[in-house]
DNA sequence: AACACTTTTGAATACGTATTCAGAGTATAG
DNA sequence: CTATACTCTGAATACGTATTCAAAAGTGTT
């Protein structure tokens, strides 16, 4: 097998030390120009890259950001994925992946993510025990929360401000006339789910609304199918649903379309939350209260880069607004 | 701030050498039980984690696996990555994720995962060049490319039977009778693409067709839209479209159903090839060609450990046959 | 020509672990 | 009781780089 190429074979060839190899490779130091050529030569000659490992012993930074993705399949987080990635590329750090399942602990992949000295930790739509926030405040890994947060944790988060959307949707739908609204939930215990929906029912009681109809699902496309009908065949059904993810709202769709036989805006209006591609798609054309992702990439990353810098900064909650979306899936009021 | 927590720190506290706490979290090694148990008491109050950066250096292994992905926002893409992160799981792997854009030649982030010595690199739908595949070669990292291949390369592959599959969609179209077809391609110099034209395209020819349709797009949604416009809105419109992806297939559908006004599958057929989740929905119910992304995932994996034990093999192409997944949207046959 | 001062260089060492090697202790056999 | 095999253990070293420290080589000034 090949033996690796070393900064000393590299050295040896050039005739110079390994130090002066290294400093060619690290630039910012000192080397005269005819000797980093020669060194640049010898390197290319025979094929050296610097090991990162061996730098990263020694530099004790690795230069790897880890990032826990909760629902990888569910449309809206590849996008937030790749985003990161670019960003990351661009700052010329790598990236460690690790999954959980949407609601699963993460408490037992730390471990490994631990081991890697990571430079950071962002962790998105997962559960991160206040133990193991407080083991990565020990280790000294900035850790920042995205879609979710911890209130009493020392973690960082970047967060749509699913309240204040709840309350926007709840607006729309009593302003475009509706009479009997409709929540359907995401996991119970996720607080987009829970916020979301703080924001929507606090909203619907302040302006009189006295009661009103509640499914639950988990987020994913077919429990908002299957909320919808259960929703749609009572004899008192809503003309109005509020599905606290998009995933769910086109599932809601396709129910009352072909589950049911009625019509999208006029029979009932759909709402979601997060716009998905597929929203904007000429089958659906869902209104929706989207979450800026873009924005929510930049302030995450802003957030590491502080922590990375000052890990001593006070532990911030970063909200950043949602922007209602209109398309043609509530009735009274098109783009 | 808080220094990390050493074996030798380890060792110590519990009054043996640093080898003896090195035995003890590399198992398989004889240490007696009472200071196994020592090291281990030691090592819990500490909140010792082995640095993984250390032993990788010493055991020339970081068992990390490369992964660079093109299309994570394309719906076919984020499952195969979720598969493989959960093998990697259980393998007790970590994860360094890529990504390219679908055409870009990687050769500009090699360096990047050549510096982290990954134990193996998994490539999806993007193209690596010759000399750099050697290059892996070189240091002996295995290359496994997924769902593209190279002929003349050293690297293996394994890939959906792109060109049987555009066979038996052809054999379908013409089954059902339909009289003019037409296919809308992918990007024209990815193998996906110009394999599944040339099984479909041979086929037909086999069976007598002179003359078909042809559009380009890019596998997205907007231009299987954008195509099927354009063919739909013809005098000799197709009655039958054969998209090269699922995404183009469902931009497709809109475009027949709200650009054109037609339907599905009375006016024109629509089929595609992937078999993503929304292909499904009641909104669409794509007939397509599905890749069997699990059994091609763990023939990638099988291949890569092989090459882990046996970096002399020689290079393989696996082709995983596609299912022909019948829904509505061909005329003439349903489930 | 002597001096202070700056830039460039190489030798030595640290980083944290795995592993080799040899020594110590222990059990088994003759 | 000695010889032998065997199990544990610790000292020393390797892994490949960055960095410190001191020496060397320039640079410019008087």
């Amino acid at each position: 097998m090949p033996k690796h190429v070393t900064s000393i074979d590299v050295a040896q060839l050039a005739g110079v030390s390994q130090s002066t190899v290294s400093r060619v490779f690290t630039d910012m130091d000192s080397v005269s120009p005819d000797k980093r050529q020669r060194v640049l030569e010898a390197a290319h000659e025979l094929g050296y890259v610097p090991n990162a490992i061996a730098r990263s012993l020694t530099m004790k930074r690795t230069n790897i950001i880890g990032i826990v993705m909760a629902n990888l399949t569910s449309p809206f987080y590849p996008y937030v994925l790749e985003k990161f990635l670019q960003h990351f590329y661009q700052m010329d750090k790598q990236t460690l992946l690790f999954t959980a399942a949407p609601d699963q602990d993460i408490d037992d992949i730390m471990p490994h993510i631990l081991q890697h000295r990571v430079d950071a930790l962002i962790i998105t739509s997962a559960k991160l025990s206040t133990a193991m926030a407080d083991e990565c405040l020990r280790y000294g890994i900035p850790v920042i929360l995205f879609n979710r947060y911890i209130l009493d944790s020392n973690a960082n988060a970047v967060c749509t401000d699913n309240v204040e959307g709840g309350r926007v949707v709840a607006n729309l739908l009593l302003d475009t006339g509706h009479q009997r609204i409709a929540y359907i939930a995401g996991q119970p215990n996720a607080s987009t789910n829970t916020d979301r929906e703080k924001g929507f029912s606090d909203r619907l009681r302040e302006r009189g609304v006295k009661e009103w109809l509640r499914e639950e699902g988990d987020f994913f496309y077919q429990s908002g199918y299957d909320a919808a009908v259960r929703l749609l065949s009572r004899p008192d059904r809503p003309d109005a649903i509020f599905c606290a993810s998009d995933n769910m709202a086109l599932g809601a769709i396709d129910a009352a379309r072909y589950g049911v036989g009625l019509h999208i805006p006029q029979d009932v209006s759909i709402i979601g939350f997060d716009d998905i591609p597929m929203a904007a798609w000429p089958s659906y054309r869902l209104t929706t209260m989207a979450q800026q992702v873009d924005v929510m990439v930049a302030e995450t990353i802003d957030l590491m880069l502080r922590k990375i810098e000052e890990p001593d900064s006070k532990p911030a909650l970063r909200l950043v607004p949602g922007r209602l979306t209109i398309r043609g899936s509530v009735r009274g009021i098109q783009p």
